[in-house]
DNA sequence: GTCTATAATGGGATAGAC
DNA sequence: GTCTATCCCATTATAGAC
């Protein structure tokens, strides 16, 4: 039988089905918080979209609290599809490449333009999150405006941790822009409009 | 006797004491939803930062959703005061100027950043006023920007209207991360980089 | 693991006395 | 205009049967 195999495996092996059960909650979880924000969505708006009741939810995460940083940690691995981190690809392109990317996978713009706003209000659980998550932003972008800056590729003026700041946030301002009239707004065509204004182009 | 005199002024005439009321709770409103956001923040959270009870407030705003859009309206007075409109002023000192004007009035920014990204979420009072406010500030931009590229003050290859939205954004995306790490970002500063990089300095 | 029942709290809004 | 009392509903979380 195949729970007993399962479980033969060891007490706290991972047993399928419930991992199963974890990933539904939070595929349902990240679309109620991505529609109705933390504050604003319920445990039992998630249960009911993961076809459970609000008690078995919180057999599977003790807490409102813990079920949004899982989805918090869930959603960096969503969105790191988007990088396969061997290929040698220029910032600019990879840049662009996430951000049409992201604009694809439905409710992963609006669940990081939601919870990190709300993240700054007073004891709010992602806070945290949201604080180290720009301050890596932040940092690697730095690291690869200066890697440019190193070739002479960055436009003179241009210091790459001031660039890196800007990059990150032009790029969210325009997620909220374009989530309010995704038709006027082009993100990933202002994003490359401003690498080039601060990248200078290969020579050769 | 003052009440009278009002009185007599008109039946539907402001009455001095209501209005100071009514701005007491405007004022309350504006901390409460700029500390815990609209969904988060409570109707008695307001009534006991006003000094008055829950009820009461509500017989000066007959819905937690008439408060918002006041605060939202009010938010537009506050701001407005950055601009004396009859002055001729560049658009890189105006902006630089006005952001530094915000960041000096507590809770104006975190009320603005909260509430903007709560608006995109499901049956948010807020949402209109934002879709219009971008929608208004695109195109104010649109025009200043404009007006810089018939003189040629305008970086080759830059759209006036694009290099509006993307003010918008950086400034937007800029004040989150300020939230998060005030002693890290520097607003106005990297506006001023932005637009050295897009508006040509003057010839003379 | 899943459910019903329920605890414990807090929300926005209304009625009506003063 | 201001309050107390209250309604009604939703919330997160726990207890305990199955």
């Amino acid at each position: 039988m195949t729970t007993k195999d399962v479980a033969r495996a060891g007490k706290r092996g991972p047993y399928a089905k419930s991992e199963e059960r974890r990933q539904t909650i939070l595929d349902a979880a990240h679309a109620v918080f991505a529609a109705r924000g933390y504050r604003g969505g319920s445990l039992q708006d998630v249960a009911d979209r993961a076809g459970m009741s609000q008690t078995s939810l919180l057999h599977y995460f003790p807490s409102k609290r813990d079920l949004l940083m899982s989805v918090l940690e869930r959603r960096d691995e969503i969105t790191s599809g988007a990088f396969p981190d061997d290929m040698e690809e220029g910032l600019a392109d990879s840049v662009i490449r996430t951000a049409l990317y992201n604009e694809g996978i439905p409710g992963v713009i609006e669940l990081y333009t939601v919870l990190c706003a709300e993240s700054v209000t007073d004891e709010h659980p992602g806070r945290d999150y949201f604080t180290e998550r720009y301050e890596r932003l932040r940092a690697s972008y730095g690291r690869r405006f200066a890697e440019l800056a190193a070739v002479g590729r960055l436009r003179p003026g241009v210091d790459p941790d001031e660039a890196a700041m800007s990059l990150v946030a032009l790029w969210d301002g325009l997620q909220t822009q374009w989530l309010l009239a995704p038709d006027d707004v082009d993100v990933a065509e202002r994003l490359r409009g401003y690498l080039k204004l601060v990248i200078v182009p290969e020579s050769n």
